[in-house]
DNA sequence: GTCTATATTTAGATAGAC
DNA sequence: GTCTATCTAAATATAGAC
């Protein structure tokens, strides 16, 4: 593996864990026992490499995010596991970069470019989540007016962005996947009162996961 | 005005329009025409001036947040439109301090100590919003199991913790009141398909004014 | 490509006079 | 209480040898 790409995977996960405000450059290269001169060969400065990480986060996130625009929808139009794997999938990703939410304000003052990103990412999750709701609400069930349908997608755009930074805040160490199964959760939950009947068992069964691990001991 | 307050008023001005990494000592003092010295006589260092705006923030919000439970309930129980003014209360108080939630992560690894009042908060907030969606979940509507209410509370927390950086972030520069009052509406939409008819009455005419302001040229 | 050594910058903090 | 002057520490960044 290239120098230059190890650098990159480093400085994502001691962003991450250690938060990116409180990580050098001298940190970058310690962890990677090589001196700080040698990683400025490579990267003009901490800039340079979170710009780049920003690049490749929003590359991989926006493939996924538009994936089901673009594809023909399921015969099964609105399963609603088909959705909770792929809210899944899409949290995975936020979570690999986390480190860019964590703090936001220093960041986009440091990078003014990252703005725009970031409002494009917001946009497409808007996007995959108003398709998401249009598939999967009831004919049957109540019905979801225009207004409402938006302030539904924003509320679940919000939640997306904000689900990681909120749990941290809560639990400070927990295990991603119990995070992110209880984030799926709880966007399939304001989506609840839309979902018809034969719906409703699949989600069910998502929520009796989410209750045994809400009583199990463990953290 | 003593110095002191002087020091406290403008630093929290400062953090909220600048942000509080961005901010230094020297910009506070020279804000006030006082010197850096003189500011370090009133505090020890930026550590215990944020440390003392935090407690200003965690009184003023606590006791909004712990008054519904502990005022005896409005003979109309479950009012949309008290409720409407009550989560409009709270936001502008969050929106006050808005700086101690635009770089958290930051926040909290160089003062610890802060974690504990943000969860406490938090806890605030979730009995003041199970406490809102019990008063006005409608007998006659659908019914609301106890999980799908405790997920229903955690989203509705999470969105009143970070609904003002969500919207700072698509909208940089906004009239606070229009961001208050489209905060207020997303939450109330998480009640909506829990109201009753004659609740979703007052519901609608806040709906109303959103549509107007979305539709209106005015960012 | 990589190292060592060092320069630059900036924020946080203190000492001592007034 | 307030000022001026100054120190310290830490992070970013560069120069030049290998």
């Amino acid at each position: 593996m290239k120098t230059r790409d190890r650098i990159l995977d480093t400085s994502l996960r001691l962003f991450n864990e250690e938060g990116e405000a409180h990580t050098t450059t001298i940190d970058i290269a310690g962890e990677l026992d090589i001196s700080p001169g040698n990683l400025y060969y490579h990267f003009k400065g901490k800039d340079q490499i979170i710009a780049e990480l920003f690049e490749q986060f929003q590359l991989a996130l926006g493939q996924t995010l538009n994936a089901p625009l673009e594809q023909p929808l399921h015969e099964d139009r609105g399963r609603v596991e088909d959705n909770w794997y792929y809210l899944y999938v899409v949290l995975e990703e936020l979570y690999q970069y986390r480190f860019l939410y964590h703090n936001m304000d220093d960041l986009l003052r440091r990078y003014p470019k990252l703005a725009r990103g970031f409002r494009r990412i917001v946009g497409q999750k808007r996007a995959a989540l108003a398709a998401i709701i249009d598939s999967v609400v009831s004919d049957e069930g109540p019905t979801l007016p225009r207004v409402q349908q938006q302030v539904l997608v924003e509320n679940m755009a919000l939640q997306l962005t904000y689900w990681l930074s909120y749990d941290r805040l809560l639990h400070e160490e927990r295990d991603a996947q119990m995070t992110i199964h209880q984030g799926v959760l709880q966007l399939l939950t304001m989506l609840a009162p839309y979902l018809g009947e034969e719906q409703m068992d699949f989600y069910r069964e998502c929520e009796a996961i989410y209750d045994a691990m809400l009583k199990a001991p463990a953290e």
